[in-house]
DNA sequence: TTTAGTGCAAAAACTTTGCAATTTA
DNA sequence: TAAATTGCAAAGTTTTTGCACTAAA
């Protein structure tokens, strides 16, 4: 279904893309680059790197920056996630959660990030 | 005023620590370890780093990662920031805002990031 | 068969660590 | 003066770039 997706935003599907979107839809829990690249096999870093971005770009994951590393997961989940500052394991957490106290976590901090792109770099 | 918040959390208040300091409060707008480096002078950039650590530790300033880099900001500050995710400039955006559309801003994303220690991060 | 995408190698960007010298309380 | 902090150098992570080769439409 995704495979549309991409095709119509005019990119091709390929079996990296398809590979990573399969591991994506079947994990529901942000993932690093780098362990998206060590849970699927044969397919480089970089293409790991690429695919997501891409994928970010079409609205087909979103992305999530804490401690100095980016998590992606498929845009469509109908809940939040917690991540640890510390290892960047993740939990889910219902949308209408109240987030003072999620068990399993301490030190809990929530924050809006708002993102865009200015007037000078839209172009 | 910052002075007491450090002391009493049992460090010490010195020149870079300050100035750090007073060129946050100054500042108003979230900014990378790499800028306020820049910004200010005669200052380690390891030792922003550092100083950067313990502010966020002791509630002084709050983190936020945008893009792969880390932007620091007063804790106090009563009001969001959009961040462009090309080139790391930021715009304050009142707290009730209606996030769709902010003027300046174009593809504009908002995201609630849940962050905490893990049963085993904790100890 | 043409164009987009991949893998590899190498570089860039960001952040942390170790340690001797310096500064704070 | 004892303990914490700094600056410098060096290393560790994460991410991006360039380019020849390969695969998708």
């Amino acid at each position: 279904m995704f495979e549309q997706t991409v095709k119509q935003a005019g990119y091709k599907m390929t079996r990296p893309r398809r590979v990573i979107l399969d591991f994506l839809s079947e994990s529901h829990h942000p993932g690093s680059a780098q362990e998206i690249h060590e849970r699927v096999s044969g397919i480089d870093l970089v293409s790991v790197y690429r695919a997501l971005a891409l994928f970010e770009e079409i609205g087909i994951v979103q992305r999530e920056d804490v401690a100095g590393t980016a998590r992606y997961y498929l845009a469509n989940s109908q809940h939040h996630h917690i991540t640890c500052t510390k290892c960047g394991c993740s939990q889910c957490v219902p949308c209408r959660h109240q987030f003072k106290s999620i068990k399993g976590f301490k030190n809990i901090n929530h924050q809006l990030t708002l993102t865009g792109l200015c007037s000078k770099c839209v172009k």
